[in-house]
DNA sequence: GACCTATATAGATGATTGTCTATGTACAGT
DNA sequence: ACTGTACATAGACAATCATCTATATAGGTC
């Protein structure tokens, strides 16, 4: 696994208006002007949020006409909780099954993300 | 759910270094002098991160004497996992299926955590 | 008690973050 | 073309963060 990117994923996840941003888009495709409603922040600091979690791919946009519609990319979701509980699961690569010098050797190489 | 809490999780996870010490902790129990050896900075910095998984409750700590030992909570990996999914996935507290008004009440009366 | 080892804490510092105001861009209707 | 609306970008600022050095604490050993 790459450490550095599912920590990335994990950061656009560390802000609750991000969480709930995600959490209003899981239902239903919405605009930022429908978002902004539930916000007490002003319309460029949920354009700010919203380019956070499309960076990190956990949200995707459609442009139509002068509306965005942005919906939560489900795929990522599951991808993400399978990472997650492989880092809290044991495996192979785990450092009581490697020697010290083999261990970050395979640290550096595997990679899921 | 409280997405304050939530994101806290988050954030402890959102460093690469965390994730990493968790997964070097999710086969064995180790102690900190262990864990150093897998990384380039200092001890206090190591210090600082265990203190941060702590927490948040992702690690448990046991003192036999000198020495501590960190494990993590598989617990709350699960927790996690399934908070994450709750907001990925639509549910009838969903906007969608409330009103404007009905809807900021719900929001923060639900608690998952 | 004196010393060593394992870990935590304090305080400093540069980098990153969340938010704001101001402004830009892109499209729609008249 | 002009105006209005939806969203993005730029730049500033205060707060938070990751890291460091220095020091404290706490448990062993002699």
């Amino acid at each position: 696994m790459n450490y550095e990117l599912f920590a990335e994923k994990m950061k656009a996840l560390s802000d609750p208006n991000r969480v709930k941003i995600l959490d209003l888009l899981s239902c239903d495709t919405l605009c930022a002007c429908d978002l902004l409603e539930h916000f007490d922040f002003t319309q460029p600091t949920l354009s700010h949020h919203i380019k956070l979690l499309r960076d990190a791919n956990l949200i995707v946009t459609e442009k139509i006409g002068t509306w965005h519609h942005y919906s939560v990319n489900r795929e990522l979701s599951t991808e993400i909780t399978g990472i997650l509980q492989s880092v809290f699961s044991s495996s192979e690569r785990c450092i009581c099954h490697t020697t010290i010098n083999e261990k970050e050797d395979q640290y550096e190489k595997v990679s899921h993300l």
